[in-house]
DNA sequence: GCCGTTTTCGGCCCGACTGTTTTCAGTCG
C-alpha cells in the first residue's frame, strides 16, 4: 500500500467514526493522520523497517498497530467492523454542501437513507422536511446541493484559479469604500489545485459590498450571505468566499482567511498558552478586550513569531522553525538566472529560436537552453539527429548574434521510452550542453517497470535533468506510479537534478517530494517548458512550488552563476 | 486517539451563517 492508499483509508475511518458519532477528537487524529501520510514525502514502509512509525507526527500505539496491519495484510480488522455498523456508503453524502455527520447519521437512523440517491429521491418527495431539526428550506439546500455536486467539477487547477481571481480581485478594489483587498486561502498559498477561491477586503462599508458582491453579473447563486462574510457560486460552477472587516482588522482577518485551517490551529494553540484567544477579529483576553492588527506582521509578532510566509502555512513544521528562528530562506524571481527548459519551432514550440532568446533576455535571464523533444515523440514534431545537428547550426549564429549577453545552450528534451531506451544514443546525447529525460509515454506500466524506466535515465551519464518526474497532468491524469525512495535515492546517488517544472498543468516535482529531494540534497531545476515567448511568466508557479517545498535559492540549479552552471554541466559529461 | 516547559490524565480552536428554533444545533472554513 502507498502513503497515498493509507491515507484514504484513514480518512475513511475518521468519516465512520464521525457518523458513528464518536468523540470529535479521536475523529480529529484520524485525519490529522491521514494528512501526516500524504505530506510524508517517505515511503511509509522504509519507516516501517526501521521502527519509526510513531515519529509521523499524530501516529501513536494504536494507530502505529493499524498501520502495520495495513502493511502486512492489506485490511484492517478495525475497520471492517466500523464498515459493519456503519454503512459506507452514507460517506458519499457528506460531500453535499450542508450536510455534515450528524444529518448523515439522521437520514440513516431515522429515515433508513444510506445513499445519495435515496437521499435525493427523499427529498424529492418531500420526505426530509418532517424530520427533527429539518424544514422545508434545508430540504431545498439540499437537493440544491446535490445538483449542485453534480455541475461542480473537482478543484481546478491553480492555473486556471489565479487568473480568474485576479480578475476578481480588480473588480473587488474598484468598489466604493473598499481600502484593501487581497488573495487568500490556498490561492494565497499557492497550493497546485484549489477548492474555492477565497479573497478579504477592508472597507468602511462593508455591508455595501457584500450587497455588490451578490449581485455581480457572473453569481449564479447565493450560498450564504452575512455583513461579514459572503459566499457564491459563479455560472461556471466555481464557488468563491468574500470575507469582510473593517480597515484596523485586516491583518487579522487576512491571516484568518488564508489558513490554512491547520496552521491557524497551530496559531490559537500557542495564544490559548498566553491565556489568548485567537479569531478572524484579532487577540482577546479573558475580559474580552480585543487587540486588533492591520498587518499580519503584527499579529505574528503578538505570538511571538517572526512573520511566515503564506506558503509555508501547512502545518509542516513552519510553527516550530519559526519559534527556533529557523524558516528557510524563500526563493524570490530575482534569484532564477537560467531557463533550462524551453521549447522552440523547430518541435511543438510556437516561437523561433531568436524569439525564445529574446524573451529570456527581456526577462533578466543569463541562461537559456533550448531543448526540443526528440524524435521518438511523434506528436511532437520531435527532432531527428540530422534536424539536431541543423538546429546546432543555427544556434552558433545565434551566439555571434547575442554575444555574451546571453548564454545560449542546445539541449534536448529526450523521450524515456516505453521500453526504458533513451530516444538519442549516447554520442548524440553527448554532442549536447544539457540533456533532460522525460516520461510522456506509458505512463501506466505497472510501477517497477515505470520506476525502472527513470531509474535507466537518472543513471545514464549524459542526463543533467529528469524532467517533471512523475508525468501528471492537473487536474486530472496522475502521475506514474514511482517507486519514489528508488527514484529518489537513486538521483541522489548520481547526482542528477530533479525538475519542478513550473507549468501550472504540471507542477511536477510536487511540494511533498521536491521537499523530500531537496531534504536528501539532491539538486533541483526550476524550469517552465515553455513553448512560447509569454510562458517564461509561468515560472511563479514553480516558485510557489518551491516555496510551499521549503528548498532554499542554492538548491535551485538555476540560481546559480553561468559559470558555476556551466562547471556542473560539464562535469556530468 | 494523541500528547506533555503544568499534565501519563485531561485536555485537545473559534466565529459566521443558516434554519429551525424561542436559545440552539449543524455546518463550514
Amino acid at each position: 500500500m502507498t502513503n497515498e492508499e493509507l491515507a484514504a483509508v484513514f480518512e475513511h475511518i475518521a468519516n465512520l467514526l464521525e457518523i458513528k458519532g464518536e468523540n470529535v477528537y479521536r475523529v480529529l487524529s484520524y485525519r490529522r493522520v491521514a494528512e501526516s501520510l500524504r505530506t510524508l514525502g517517505q515511503d511509509v514502509h522504509v519507516l516501517r523497517a526501521q521502527g519509526r512509525l510513531q515519529e509521523i507526527p499524530g501516529v501513536g500505539k494504536a494507530i502505529a498497530e493499524k498501520i502495520e496491519e495495513l502493511l502486512d495484510t492489506g485490511e484492517l480488522g478495525f475497520l471492517k467492523r466500523l464498515e459493519a455498523e456503519v454503512p459506507p456508503s452514507l460517506i458519499d453524502l457528506l460531500q453535499i454542501p450542508d450536510v455534515g455527520p450528524k444529518r448523515a447519521a439522521l437520514f440513516w437512523k431515522q429515515a433508513g437513507i444510506t445513499t445519495l440517491e435515496a437521499l435525493e429521491e427523499a427529498a424529492r418527495a418531500g420526505r426530509l422536511r418532517h424530520l427533527p431539526g429539518m424544514g422545508e428550506k434545508s430540504e431545498a439546500r439540499i437537493l440544491e446541493g446535490i445538483e449542485a455536486l453534480r455541475r461542480r467539477s473537482h478543484r481546478l487547477p491553480l492555473g486556471v484559479a489565479r487568473p480568474m481571481a485576479l480578475r476578481w480581485l480588480d473588480w473587488l478594489r474598484q468598489q466604493p469604500g473598499v481600502v484593501r483587498a487581497e488573495l487568500a486561502g490556498s490561492l494565497r498559498r499557492w497550493r497546485s489545485t484549489v477548492g474555492d477561491l477565497d479573497l478579504v477586503a477592508a472597507s468602511h462599508q462593508p455591508k455595501a459590498l457584500m450587497d455588490a458582491f451578490v449581485l455581480h453579473p457572473e453569481v449564479y447563486r447565493i450560498i450564504a450571505q452575512g455583513e461579514n462574510k459572503a459566499s457564491i457560486e459563479t455560472r461556471n460552477g466555481t464557488r468563491l468566499q468574500l470575507w469582510c472587516q473593517p480597515p484596523e482588522k485586516f491583518g487579522s482577518l487576512w491571516q484568518y482567511a488564508t489558513g490554512s485551517k491547520d496552521h491557524n490551529v497551530r496559531l490559537r494553540g500557542l495564544a490559548q498558552k498566553r491565556g489568548l484567544s485567537l479569531s478572524e477579529h484579532g487577540l482577546s483576553d479573558e475580559d474580552g478586550h480585543e487587540i486588533h492588527f492591520t498587518t499580519e506582521e503584527d499579529l505574528y509578532h503578538a505570538l511571538g513569531l517572526p512573520w511566515i510566509p503564506p506558503e509555508l502555512r501547512e502545518d509542516r513544521g513552519e510553527i516550530e522553525a519559526a519559534l527556533n528562528g529557523t524558516l528557510p530562506p524563500m526563493l524570490q524571481r530575482e534569484d532564477l538566472k537560467a531557463e533550462l527548459h524551453t521549447h522552440s519551432n523547430w518541435s511543438d514550440g510556437a516561437a523561433t529560436l531568436d524569439e525564445m532568446v529574446s524573451a529570456a533576455y527581456q526577462r533578466g535571464l543569463r541562461v537559456i537552453a533550448i531543448t526540443d523533444h526528440s524524435a521518438g515523440l511523434g506528436i511532437a514534431n520531435g527532432l531527428t539527429p540530422e534536424r539536431l545537428r541543423e538546429q546546432r547550426a543555427e544556434i552558433e549564429t545565434l551566439h555571434q548574434r547575442w554575444g555574451d549577453k546571453i548564454v545560449i545552450l542546445q539541449g534536448a528534451e529526450v523521450e524515456i521510452r516505453a521500453d526504458g531506451h533513451l530516444d538519442y544514443p549516447d554520442e548524440v546525447l553527448a554532442e549536447l550542453d544539457i540533456v533532460i529525460a522525460s516520461l510522456h509515454v506509458s505512463l501506466r506500466q505497472p510501477r517497477a517497470e515505470v520506476t525502472q524506466r527513470l531509474l535507466n535515465a537518472i543513471r545514464n551519464p549524459q542526463v543533467d535533468i529528469i524532467g517533471h518526474p512523475s508525468g501528471r497532468l492537473l487536474p486530472n491524469r496522475e502521475g506514474a506510479d514511482l517507486d519514489w525512495e528508488m527514484v529518489l535515492t537513486t538521483a541522489q546517488q548520481y547526482g542528477v537534478a530533479l525538475e519542478i517544472n513550473a507549468n501550472p498543468a504540471r507542477l511536477d516535482l510536487d511540494d511533498v517530494y521536491a521537499r523530500r529531494a531537496a531534504e536528501m540534497g539532491i539538486p533541483l531545476a526550476l524550469n517552465t517548458d515553455s513553448h512560447t515567448p509569454t510562458d517564461f511568466d509561468l515560472i511563479e508557479y514553480g516558485i510557489g512550488i518551491a516555496r510551499r517545498a521549503w528548498v532554499e535559492p542554492s538548491q535551485i540549479i538555476n540560481t546559480w552563476s553561468p559559470e558555476r552552471l556551466l562547471a556542473w554541466l560539464r562535469a556530468r559529461g
